[in-house]
Order: C-alpha cells, then structure tokens, then sequence
RNA sequence: GGGCGAAUAGCUCAGCUGGUUCAGAGCGCCUGCCUUACACGCAGGAAGUCGGGGGUUCGAAUCCCUCUUCGCCCACCA
C-alpha cells in the first residue's frame, strides 16, 4: 500500500516535488473564506538573496503564514511588485564592480539592458531560493518588474503630495556620494566612527593685528570658507565680531560672524564656515547672507572655484596641500588626533561629500503625525516592544526625505519643466506632459529618479492595484503583520505606515514583528564584503530546508540576533536535520504499523475507544499531546517562534518516541491486547505532533502526514486544520502516575549504568515505601518496567537484601536493586551520600524559608503550602536514603 | 555625544508575572550499547558561586543602582 520508506530521511528526494506539488493544488492562494491574514513581505534584496538573513526573514514569515492558514484564515503574504529598485541597485553595482567600469563607460541602453538582464537572472535565483526553503507565498504576482500600475501609483502619489505642498525643491546641504554621483537620504549615508584628525589652523586677522584659531576636520573645504563665526557669548571672540580675516591660501577677506551653532566649547571656540559644504555652515550662512562657495565638482575634485593650482585634485589631495601650505606658511598651529562620525554611502562604502544641491524633497512632519498617533493609540505595536521607543524617537524627530537621485535607474521624477525661459512652467502630473500648459511650448522632463524607497513605502496598497479600488485591495488592506527586519524600520516600516495613513487612511498592518540579525560568531553582520555569509541554499543541499528552517527557527528568540558560525555549518544545522531524521524513523514506524483506518477516539462512531480501553501510557501521551498543542499554539500567538519549536521538539522526540512509541510496542507487535487501542492513539498523536510541526518543519511532515491512513491523495497538511485543544485530555492524574513509572526506569537504568550491569541482563528490583496508588500503577505497567529498565521481577515491599543499588523516587517510594558481590558498597555510600547531601541541603534551606514567620504570614497561601509539601517530599526521600544508607552500613 | 540591548555549562543560546515544575536545551565531552523506527540513534554521566559590587524583598538568574566588557541604533560640535 505505502511505498517503502528510507531508514534514513532524504531531503532532496522528499523535498523536491512537495513544493511543485503544492502549487499545483493551488494551496498557496489565499483560501476563498476566512478572515484574511495579511503577512507583508519585504522587497527581496539581490544582495541580500544568497545570504542567511533573507532565509530567516522568508522563514519566520512563512511559520507564521502557515500557522495562520490552519487557523482558517486567509492568509498570504502580499509580495511587492516592486523589487526593481532595491535589486538593480545592487545589481548594477555589481556589474560595475565585476566589469571594473563605471557608469560612464557603457552607453545608457546597453547598459539597462545588461541590467534588467542580469536582474531577471537573480530574479530567478530568488524564486529558486524560496522555493528551496520551502516559503508559500503566491509568487504568481508580478515579480521583479517595473511595472505599469506600480508607476502610476508612484506618480499618483507624488503628484497628491505636490499638489498638497508636502514635495518641494530646494537647494540644500546633502550627502552626495562622488562615486555614484548621486544624493543619498540620511539613512543611506551611514555613519561610522572614524580616527581622522582635527587640524587647528590661524586664520589671521585682516589688519594684521594678530589670528583667530580654528579647528576642522576637513582642511579641504577651507578653499570655500565665506566666513568664520564664533559664539555670540563668547568673550573671548566679543571684540572680533564684525571684523576681516584675510583667508590664507587663498587669499580672500572673509568677516568674522557670530551665530548660537557655535560651541564655545568646542575646539577652539571659533568656526570656520563653508556654507556650500557643511549643513551647519550652511544654516550659518542663510542668516549672515554669506556667498556659497562650491569648491569641488561631483566627483569631489576640486572645481575652478578653488584657486588654480588646487583645481583638479581629488579632495584627499587637496586636504594634504592645504595643509602643507599652512604648515609652510607656520599657520598650523597643531595637529590633534580626532575621533569622529564619518557618513559613507551604503552601497560603495565611499566617504560621502555634504554638498550644496538643488533636490527634491517630501516634508516630513504633517505624515508622521498620524503614524505616530497610531503608535502612540496602540493601533500599531511592535515585537519586541522596545522597537517602538525607536519608531516613536525617530518619528518625532524626523527630517524632510530627499527623494531624488541622479541615478541611470528607477523611477524618473514625473515633473516637467517648460523649456522656454520666460514661461519657466513646472508640472506635476500623473501622465507625461509634452507640451506646456501655459504657453504650449515643449516640455522637458526632470532627470533625476526617485529614492527607491518612494515607491517600496507604498507596497502595501500599491501592490494591490492602488490607486483603483480592486477586490484585493479591499480586503487584503490593512494587513495583520509585517515580519521584516530590523535595520528597515526606517528606511521602509516607519515609511509605509506614513503613506498608508496618508493615502488609505489607515495603517498598513497593525503588528511589526522585527526579527534579528543573522551575524557569525564574531558578531559581524553577514554580508558578501566581510565573506562571512552562509548560502542558503548549501544548506539545503546539505541538509535539507527543514533543518534549516528548524535551526533559524529555534535560534529566533524574540530581539535577540541568530548567531551561525560560516566556519561550522555542521554544528549548527545538524541538529535539524537529527530530528528531520528522528521524525522520519518515528513516522515510518508508526505508519509501519497502520494497516487501514485506525478506530476514532472521539465521537459516535460504533468502534469509537471508550475511555475505559485507555491505558495509563495512553492516557498520558493524550494528555502531553494536549499540552503541546496548547504550548505551540501560544507560542506563535505570542511571536515566540523558537518556543514553538522546542514545545514541538519535546513532544515529538522525548515524549511521543523515546516512551510512548518504546511502551506501546508490546501492544503493537501482539503481545499484548489493546493493540487497536494504541494504534489510535499513536496515529492520533502523532498526527497531532505533525501539525503542530508544520508551520516550521513543513516538507517532512506533508510527506509523513500525507501517507497516514485514510487521507485523500489530493489533501495536505498545510490546509488541514490547527489541532484543537481538547479539555478532555487535560487529565493530570495521568501525567503524575506515568512520571512516577518514568521515574522508576530511570532509577533503574541509573543504578545499571553506574555498576555497568550489561545490557542484556535482566535484574530484580524491589519497591518499598509505596504512596497509596502507586501499587497498582506499577503493577499495570509491569511490562512497561521490566522491559524498559530490564527488570526481570519486581517485588514490593522491603527487600531481605541489603547490598545493592538503592534509589528514592519523589514521592518518596524506594527503589531496590540487588546486585551482590557486583557491587562496592563503598561507591554505593557515596553515591547515596551525595542524594542525602543534596536533599539535606534542599532541606536546610526550605526549613528556614518555612520558619521564617515573614514568609509564611506574607507570601501567598498557595505558595507556602507548595513549599511545605516540597518540604515533606524531600524529607520523605531523605529519611529513606538515611535508611538504606544505615543499612548498608555507611559511614 | 545621546538612546538601547546583551553578559547563564567548553560552544550557541532559552529561562516571560521574583518562589527548587528554575538553574534548562542543543552541540561538544566521558562511559556503555549496531536492543527487529532511527548510530543523523539508545541508555547513563561530568560540567555553571547565572559578568563584578551594592540594594529592594520573607525570598533575586529574574526588580533597582553601579562598575566592567561586548554589540546595536541615532546624532550637523567643526
């Protein structure tokens, strides 16, 4: 009936094909009923894409959209269209970097087109990579294109913004990137701490009546001071306000200013200001009306505004004559080192230039409003919590977005400008405009594209037919979650909540679920530069995407980063695929043993297992099942994926095979009667074990599930309901009596283990010092002892023999097992010490916690009735440890 | 400079609302087993004064303060 299973789990062979065989049923399109569960997917990063970070992010996306459709809801996760922007930057700088070029060497349309060609080939390696890991989203969607409707909602949206005054041009101090000659935001020029220098140079006074010293970073820029200004307070500077610097080096008579942004007590109290180079200087020039001057070109070498001799040389040149000419002309009054923030451009790692430039920019203030209201009402909550302290400081103290970039690719700024001087029109519009509006002469389009980000912010809506009001947009619009991780919450989180409020009205999603950061064992970020990144996909060669899943998963504690050594794949992926592989042996022996439809536990059915047939093991693999599915179920309620995991782990490894599977096989093999029963309850747990798996182990446990009896060819696990809780189950008295048999083999194979009683050899035991039902559950579970522990017979009461292994279970019942001359009475006194001392200890203190009058008349009842009884048990287990101590005549 | 986080077994990490169900898991290590689902396994074991110090409390890995060390984010002191 089934094929015959490998002993040993194969992932590629198992693998491959369920993921075909999924999409072909169609089990990934959003289910036609059901509350819909929306799971925002972030634009894939090409970079990003053969890097373990990406495979955490889809992973976790995946559990929870998995989890949420056995839920019966409708979920999926929305796909962006637009992937273009993210992924032909990286691209292109790939390209750049392997065909050692720059962007000027390839003419503009063989040079789209080896992108967009390049962009489709990674496109594909995405799908491929999602695929492998087993992600469900519908990659129906449009995927890696530029498409139609998303620039019309690039354009609607930039033209509602201008029509409201929120977009507007101006020339402002920017961080501009000299190697891809582009304006970068804020959060793309990072900033690292770097060891550079503070030169302290004398700028003489013009009438020669002595200097002022100024401190700066950049000597540089010095070829476009305008000014220098001090703090108006300052007594020092006071006098000199007003008066003339003749610059040196240049030769130029510059005032002296004094303005609040200078700080008295930084360096040496006065500042040189370059209006066109700095943002400071640049808000110090507008009040004091100085001249700009730009002194470098865009590739920051210096420009014809630097005197002659300087003209040409990149800005490090120019930093090293400066100062020489300073140094010759005895003006460097000294050199100190200097520890400071360094912008570089994200992409190329370039020292980014703060340059003077005309740009387009979003005012940021009127849509942060609403998006931090929604914040701050709770209409938006962030896993781990402290995240939203982040999104609330960063929204409160957010600056105006410059959107556009001189970049070959994107979408271009839909702004026309009339090319006739006296009319000068500019237009905003949402279809291209050819001639002008106002004296009909030809238009010419802004060259500039926008900011990727501009159109990734309105994901949410845009990639459900927006600005149309479409079937989907109506109701996948808000969205539940957004999974994504943490270094985008402001390039793109903070962003599509602005837009989703200003445009729907709304936020996009009401829980951002931040996860963490795959770093190697140093703690660095894996990335391509560092070459410290993990291929997905090797993994999924070596072990199999869930055990990759199981490893990401289980590592994914709520804000904490997921550590993975690139050195030691091994280590860190086998323990998913042990218990891939534990799975499988479970499930093929268990399928092994289910010829048929197995009787129903529950229900009116005529063969239906009543209570009664139930063993105790039955009973309380029943009732940890229950409990497994109720710690699962929570778990993932509450984000805590790598709860989840091991919830799931514990039932499926310690519980459900290494004792319910060993108890039932005497049932299952004939030997026993009840083998019916046991074969009910195994499928039934087992089949539970599965589902509760799924969401983070997928591919194994649609190939175990699907073969159980009496599934239909066509069903899958992955649309088969969450397991349910079942009170009925909740059933302690089992899960106590069962310990208590746990407990005992334990003794016992403890006891063998330490006189190394060879496997094969059965022993006797003796139980004594019994609680009131605890005959009668071992007798039940004889069989269970005896072959578990290799007990040949077990007698009850005190043994007539003294010299043995002796163990106390924790309700006080003594465990006996003789062992003659094979034993060392002296390392059995030990032993046995080393339990007393133990107990004893436990004892002392819980005696003292007990005698504490505070404690009693202030903690809980509760708690110090617990207390009391841990504090008879350990009593109980103490007096018969002394007891068979004094019996075996320790000292 | 500001804000935040982390420090628990050799390694990677859990430990949520303070109370021996809390000192755990996996890997690694040691011992014994190829027991008819699984050696990617089974059984047993060793291993941590929960970063240091102080405090709150009847009681602290858990809450507070402080120090040390690492990490992250933000930031126009040139």
């Amino acid at each position: 009936m089934t094929e015959p299973l490998a002993p040993q789990y194969n992932p590629a062979a198992i693998e491959s094909g369920l993921y075909r065989w999924w999409m072909e049923r169609g089990l990934f399109a959003p289910a036609a009923r059901g509350t819909p569960y929306v799971v925002m997917m972030p634009p894939p990063n090409v970079t990003a894409v053969l890097h373990m970070g990406h495979g955490l992010n889809n992973t976790i996306q995946d559990v929870l959209v998995r989890f949420e459709r056995m839920r019966g809801k409708a979920a999926l996760w929305l796909p962006g269209t637009d992937h273009a922007g993210i992924a032909t930057q990286n691209v292109v700088e790939r390209l750049l970097a392997k065909e050692g070029t720059t962007r000027f060497d390839i003419g503009r349309e063989a040079f789209v087109e080896q992108v967009w060609g390049h962009v489709r080939e990674t496109g594909a390696t995405i799908l491929e990579q999602l695929k492998a890991i087993g992600c469900s989203a519908d990659w129906s969607r449009t995927y890696f294109t530029l498409d139609e409707d998303l620039s019309r909602a690039v354009r609607e949206v930039f033209v509602r913004l201008y029509d409201k005054g929120l977009v507007y041009r101006g020339h402002y101090i920017i961080n501009w990137c000299p190697r891809c000659l582009t304006a970068l935001s804020n959060e793309e020029a990072e900033k690292e701490e770097t060891d550079g220098k503070l030169w302290h140079f004398r700028y003489p006074l013009a009438d020669g009546s002595g200097h002022v010293t100024v401190a700066t970073t950049r000597p540089e820029t010095m070829l476009g001071d305008t000014a220098v200004a001090v703090h108006p307070a300052d007594e020092r500077y006071r006098a000199l306000v007003g008066r003339q610097i003749r610059l040196p080096v240049v030769d130029r008579l510059i005032p002296i200013v004094a303005d609040d942004a200078v700080d008295p007590a930084f360096g040496t109290g006065a500042v040189k200001v370059t209006p066109a180079h700095d943002p400071t200087d640049f808000e110090i020039g507008k009040r004091h009306r100085l001249a700009s001057m730009d002194v470098m070109t865009p590739e920051a070498r210096m420009s014809l505004a630097a005197p002659e001799r300087f003209q040409g040389l990149d800005r490090f040149e120019a930093r090293k004559r400066v100062v020489a000419e300073f140094e010759d002309a005895g003006l460097l009054e000294k050199v100190e080192p200097h520890r400071h923030a360094v912008g570089h451009c994200y992409r190329c790692d370039t020292v980014v230039e703060p340059r003077l430039s005309e740009q387009w920019f979003v005012k940021m203030a009127p849509l942060a409003e609403p998006a931090l209201a929604a914040y701050r009402e709770g209409r938006l909550r962030f896993v781990p919590d402290r995240r939203g302290e982040e999104y609330a400081q960063w929204m409160e103290n957010i600056r105006d977005w410059c959107i556009s970039r001189q970049l070959w690719w994107g979408h271009r700024i839909p702004v026309w400008y009339c090319e006739y001087d006296h009319c000068a029109r500019v237009v905003a519009s949402r279809t291209d405009v050819t001639r002008c509006p106002g004296c009909g002469g030809p238009m010419r389009q802004d060259e500039d594209v926008l900011d990727t980000w501009f159109s990734s912010w309105l994901v949410p809506f845009s990639s459900l037919g927006w600005p149309d009001q479409t079937e989907d947009l109506r109701r996948f619009y808000p969205g539940d979650t957004l999974v994504t991780a943490p270094e985008i919450l402001f390039f793109w989180v903070a962003r599509m909540v602005m837009s989703g409020c200003e445009f729907m009205g709304e936020v996009p999603f009401e829980t951002v679920y931040l996860t963490g950061t795959v770093r190697d064992s140093q703690h660095r970020k894996m990335s391509k530069s560092l070459g410290n990144g993990i291929d997905p996909l090797d993994v999924v060669r070596l072990f199999g995407a869930d055990a990759l899943r199981y490893t990401l998963v289980a590592g994914s504690a709520v804000g904490t980063d997921v550590i993975l050594d690139p050195g030691d794949i091994e280590t860190s992926f086998a323990p998913g695929r042990n218990f891939a592989n534990k799975l499988w042996n479970a499930g093929r022996f268990i399928l092994s043993n289910l010829e048929g439809p197995t009787r129903p536990l529950a229900g009116r059915a005529r063969d239906v297992v009543r209570r009664e047939e139930l063993s105790l093991a039955d009973r309380w693999i029943l009732a940890r099942c229950e409990a497994a599915v109720v710690e699962v179920t929570e778990a993932l309620e509450r984000f805590r994926l790598n709860e989840a995991a091991a919830a799931a782990y514990r039932f499926i490894w310690s519980d459900l095979a290494d004792w319910y599977i060993e108890q039932i096989k005497p049932r299952l093999y004939g030997d026993q009667p009840g083998g019916d029963v046991a074969r009910a309850v195994a499928a039934q747990t087992f089949d539970v074990g599965l589902r509760l798996l799924h969401p983070v182990m997928p591919f194994i446990t649609e190939a175990l599930w699907k073969r159980l009896p009496g599934r239909h060819p066509d069903a899958s696990i992955s649309t088969s309901p969450w397991p349910a809780t079942d009170r009925r189950a909740d059933d302690a008295e089992a899960l106590r009596q069962f310990g208590l048999v746990q407990e005992l083999v334990s003794a016992v194979r403890q006891i063998r283990a330490e006189y190394g009683v060879a496997p094969g050899q059965g022993v006797r035991a003796t139980v004594g010092n019994l609680g009131p039902d605890a005959r009668r559950t071992f007798e039940a579970e004889l069989g269970t002892i005896s072959r578990l522990a290799k007990v040949s017979s077990l007698a009850f009461g005190e043994s007539g023999e003294r010299v043995g292994g002796h163990a106390v279970l924790s309700d006080g019942t003594s465990v006996f097992v003789p062992l003659g001359d094979a034993i060392d009475v002296g390392r059995e006194c030990n032993r046995l010490g080393a339990e007393v001392e133990r107990l004893l200890g436990l004892i002392g203190a819980q005696e003292k916690k007990l005698g504490n009058a505070q404690f009693t008349s202030r903690a809980p009842a509760a708690v110090v009735e617990r207390e009391r009884e841990k504090l008879a048990s350990w009593r109980e287990q103490h007096e018969v440890l002394a007891r068979k101590r004094a019996l075996l005549g320790c000292v």
